[in-house]
DNA sequence: GCGACAG
DNA sequence: ATCTTGTCGC
């Protein structure tokens, strides 16, 4: 449709769709919001990118909470099997992001994710995928809206406004930088939204993305030369 | 039926 | 995600 010709990517077969449907409806079930009950000292960040048509370069890096110091930096790279398709973005990044997360020496107490968490159609964005598969707490901070319905937070940093999808209160849509557009923080998985909003802000020091996103960006790309 | 649509 | 130049503003 249009979508798919706007991303000029391949168009998804609608068996696999419902296979993977099913599967996220199932996964819904195991998934915990609720207040953290760790003491956050390590926190991770992740993020992939892509090298021609099918091969992803995943990335973790390991902070110290809250100083942001960075302890760590993985990386996997490795062929992806599925196209994007909008709601099943784990399914072609989750994979390869778990082979770089093996590589980390000390394992985070909890994980900032680039994508999103609850605020998805089925409530298993990429974060809570992968939260699940981890058995881990993770948040989602994303840079674009899915789903749901929001009005923009004022322009100063530190601005929160509700997303709300099905009359719930799924995201927080928060300003990280004055005169900036906004991020879309999220639970993934074992913690709750007012925490995640929390632990996203401090995080946020003077760019628009929180600081563990926003390294597993840069290393992405340093990391993407020596592919 | 018509748009909207993380990375 | 990725392809891409100059340009506006702190």
């Amino acid at each position: 449709m249009a979508y798919y010709r706007r991303f000029n990517t391949p168009p998804p077969d609608p068996a696999v769709l419902k296979k993977l449907t099913a599967q996220q409806q199932q996964m819904q079930q195991q998934v915990i919001i609720q207040k953290p009950d760790f003491d956050l000292k390590l926190i991770a960040g992740c993020d992939s990118s892509f090298i021609g048509e099918d091969s992803i370069l995943s990335v973790f890096v390991l902070l110290h909470y809250p100083s942001l110091e960075v302890l760590e930096k993985v990386w996997h790279h490795g062929p992806v099997e599925l196209p994007y398709i909008p709601g099943f973005l784990a399914f072609r990044e989750a994979p390869n992001l778990l082979l770089a997360y093996e590589k980390l020496q000390q394992k985070p107490d909890l994980i900032m994710v680039d994508g999103h968490g609850i605020s998805h159609p089925r409530k298993l964005g990429i974060a809570t995928h992968l939260g699940l598969h981890l058995k881990k707490p993770t948040i989602g901070v994303a840079k674009k809206v899915l789903v749901g319905k929001y009005t923009e937070p004022a322009s100063t940093k530190g601005a929160v406004s509700p997303l709300v999808y099905k009359e719930e209160h799924i995201a927080n849509v928060l300003r990280t930088k004055d005169n900036v557009k906004p991020v879309f923080v999220s639970p993934g998985h074992l913690i709750d939204l007012e925490s995640a909003t929390e632990i996203a802000m401090t995080c946020a020091t003077k760019y628009k993305l929180p600081e563990p996103t926003r390294l597993a960006d840069h290393y992405a790309a340093v990391f993407k030369s020596e592919v």
